[in-house]
DNA sequence: TGATGCTAACTTTTT
DNA sequence: GTTAGCATCA
């Protein structure tokens, strides 16, 4: 037998011995997927398939190079540089450009993102005179989107009565007009958004048959990760290109399927073995990475969904802690909570910062742990947010090298002409867009000549002076790789000047980000190219797939030891031995949007399941009885997931309703229950009386000068920031963690406060 | 034309 | 609470 073949259960080899012919791989959280997929393309590659030959799809690119890298390391040479895998969307990006001219646009098509789409729809909307506080660009870009992953196109969209009758209903009949004008003003740009990638993918394989043939042929085996997740246009695309060989080999776990607001359908899971014949299906369940308690939780929680792939996940674990489950007054609270949490487990349990992660339903509840984690010097790294790449400075730097690569580029170029400021203002602006208008011409094409196109004064020579450069720059474009060009640009422009020049804390930073740029272009130029097949180290190709990369893509330092921070989404495909997961409150998780629908609610618990089987050993449940939401505090139920987990795997120590004896609660677990010992009925009124009358904030003295923890005793008056004033009546926990329980005037009642974080100041 | 300050919107998730 | 975008002023 194969050395590689020795580490897999029965289950597993099958799939990967498997060769020809459509297989369905049903694989349960932690059962080994990635295994039998990087096992399987080694396989196939052994058994003298041609590296050149095997496509494997992704959805992200984190996932892709996982793949690459272990496939790399079974076969123990590179041939697996050879391999076609990436995301859907660079590889069809990459394929896009090669056969761009086919659809009319130009090689080095722009990559639109979300934010480059958003301002073009904006633009568009302004120009119908349309309101956009009705026509909302976001909103506008989810229906485009939706649209273009259903395979409409403007005219079919128009023609739809179904979406019609949406439109009209919703009270936006020119969606319809909108779409088509996006489409057009893009092609004219010579730019594609996300979308795009995927539905022009399907346009040009449906349109030119010796294209769809050349790649039937190339791509013998078709590998495709995340099955669940895809959506009809990639689906469609992959029933293209997989027609002539049908060995297409797809992975997933309908369980898993978060994404069907992308457009992203179970079905195409679930129907899968209705679309080929002789569909071998294999069903991994055996969970090689959680305890006993966690997948048993998991289990019992997603049974609560109706349509699913019958399938039960075992293990051989061990059965592991219970899952605790964790109840705060307020989002700060839990995020106390929690960095407690992880500095005690690091003690106790000898974990790393690494270990632990922190997982939420959305972006915004990441502060209240930032916060606690900084001021415990615990290490951590947020994921998502806003991204390196869509920061300003990095976005201007960006445009210039767009519209150097394709200056069809309108958005970009409109972006940077008066950037860094040389006396072309609005004005101007709007003067050339006139006149491409009217004489139906580019942008760039206008400014060639602005004194023919009727432009005057001291903005013509600056225009003049923009165009030369740019120009200068294009003519590096053929001899010399990005990063030279890149440098250029820098330099020449004033750019990366201007930026050092500005010694603001913030000016700083926008000066190392576009330093870290160019040395993300120097990286990529001096990287070998992974498919050998092109080593294309144009500007252009390091645009195309810039777009595409995200932070999680970009963080190198993967073992670097700190608490990760991410939204559940994000989490996917990951694993961790320690997991909190937070805020697990109605109206948040599941998210308010998706209490109306079935379908909605049970997407919602599938985000939930996939929150759970993150974890290895730990799982912590939390969620908190107020928090701050639009500025002002919100009251919210416990989430209903919480009583889809039965009790008798529930640790609920740190509720204020134990079944646990009060000896075994740990030392920070009191202070933040406040509520400990009330009743919960009793708390939900108090609650409500709470946000009824909710007491004036304290305005401290603008003097207010804190005190040290060590300093206060039993008996003292003291200010809060926050609550005012009050007087100390007990103090408890050692010197570096000294808790007081104060009781304040003015209807704040009585609090516990760690002194560590709280300023207070001595009164007498 | 540019800078400053205020208001409103923001919170679903991402390639 | 935060931020982006807009309006107003210099």
């Amino acid at each position: 037998m194969q050395e590689y073949l020795k580490g897999l259960n029965e289950k597993q080899r099958i799939a990967v011995e498997h060769m020809d012919g459509p297989l369905m791989i049903v694989a349960g959280a932690g059962s080994g997927k990635t295994k039998v997929l990087t096992t399987r393309i080694a396989h196939l590659m052994h058994n003298g398939v041609d590296a050149f030959n095997i496509l494997a799809l992704t959805f992200t690119n984190k996932a892709a190079a996982e793949m690459k890298e272990r496939v790399e390391r079974i076969l123990g040479n590179t041939e697996a540089r050879n391999l076609y895998i990436g995301t859907f969307h660079s590889v069809f990006a990459r394929i896009l450009r090669a056969e761009a001219n086919k659809l009319g646009y130009p090689n080095n098509f722009t990559i639109y993102d979300t934010d480059d789409a958003k301002s073009v729809l904006k633009g568009i909307i302004n120009d119908m005179n349309l309101d956009d506080k009705h026509y909302k660009p976001a909103y506008v870009y989810n229906r485009i989107s939706a649209a273009k992953n259903s395979l409409i196109d403007p005219v079919m969209y128009k023609q739809d009565t179904q979406i019609q009758q949406e439109d009209a209903r919703s009270n936006r009949p020119l969606m319809g007009d909108i779409y088509d004008s996006y489409a057009k003003r893009c092609f004219k740009n010579g730019a594609m958004d996300f979308d795009d990638l995927l539905f022009k993918m399907y346009i040009l394989l449906t349109n030119f048959p010796e294209v769809l043939a050349k790649y039937q042929h190339r791509f013998k085996y078709i590998l495709i990760d995340e099955y669940q997740d895809t959506n009809l246009a990639q689906y469609a695309i992959i029933k293209m290109m997989g027609a002539v060989h049908e060995n297409i080999c797809v992975v997933g776990d309908d369980a898993q399927s978060i994404y069907s607001f992308r457009g992203a359908t179970v079905q195409n899971i679930l129907q899968f073995n209705d679309d080929y014949d002789d569909v071998m299906t294999v069903k991994l369940e055996q969970n090689y990475r959680s305890t006993q308690s966690i997948l048993n939780v998991a289990n019992q929680v997603i049974s609560n969904n109706k349509n699913q792939i019958p399938k039960q996940l075992w293990t051989d674990n061990t059965e592991g802690d219970k899952i605790v489950l964790v109840r705060t007054m307020t989002d700060n609270d839990e995020g106390r909570f929690v960095a407690d949490a992880i500095t005690e487990m690091k003690l106790r349990n000898h974990y790393a910062n690494k270990d632990f992660a922190i997982l939420y339903r959305t972006n915004a509840q990441s502060r209240s742990f930032e916060e606690s984690l900084r001021r415990m010097n615990i290490p951590y790294k947020l994921y998502g947010g806003v991204s390196f790449y869509q920061r300003k400075e990095v976005k201007d730097f960006l445009a210039y090298l767009r519209i150097v690569v394709n200056t069809q580029d309108e958005e970009n170029l409109k972006r940077i002409i008066n950037y860094p400021a040389r006396g072309i203002g609005k004005t101007s602006i709007e003067k050339i867009m006139v006149i491409a208008n009217e004489q139906d011409k580019t942008f760039w094409e206008v400014i060639q000549d602005p004194a023919a196109a009727g432009l005057k004064g001291a903005g013509t020579s600056a225009i003049e002076e923009f165009v030369t450069k740019i120009k200068s720059f294009q003519t590096q474009l053929e001899k010399q790789n990005a990063y030279d060009v890149a440098f250029a640009v820098g330099k020449h422009t004033g750019l990366v000047q201007e930026l050092y020049n500005d010694k603001s804390v913030e000016g700083l930073a926008r000066y190392e980000n576009v330093q870290e740029l160019l040395n993300s272009i120097k990286e990529f130029t001096e990287t070998p190219d992974e498919e050998g097949e092109l080593l294309d180290k144009s500007l252009g190709s390091y645009l195309q797939q810039i777009t595409l990369l995200t932070d999680a893509d970009k963080d190198s330092d993967e073992n670097q030891d700190s608490v990760k921070l991410m939204t559940i989404h994000a989490a996917k495909g990951l694993e961790f031995p320690c997991v909190f997961n937070v805020g697990l409150e109605e109206n948040l998780f599941p998210s308010a949007m998706s209490l109306y629908d079935r379908a909605d609610l049970e997407e919602e618990r599938r985000l939930f399941y996939v929150a759970i089987t993150r974890a290895k050993e730990r799982l912590w449940v939390t969620y908190t009885n107020s928090r701050y939401r639009f500025g002002s505090l919100i009251q919210n139920d416990p989430s209903r997931f919480i009583e889809e987990i039965p009790e008798a795997y529930l640790d609920k120590t740190f509720t204020g309703m134990s079944n646990r004896p009060q000896a075994q609660q740990s030392s920070f677990g009191n202070t933040f229950n406040e509520s400990a010992n009330r009743v919960p009925s009793l708390k939900k009124l108090a609650d409500k009386i709470q946000q009824t009358a909710k007491p004036a904030a304290h305005t401290p003295a603008p003097n207010f000068a804190a005190n040290e923890p060590h300093e206060m005793e039993v008996g003292m008056e003291v200010e809060h920031q926050k609550f005012g004033f009050g007087k100390i009546l007990t103090l408890e926990g050692g010197a570096n963690n000294r808790i007081a329980t104060i009781q304040f005037q003015q209807g704040h009642g009585q609090k516990k406060i760690m002194l560590n974080y709280a300023r207070l100041r001595i009164v007498k």
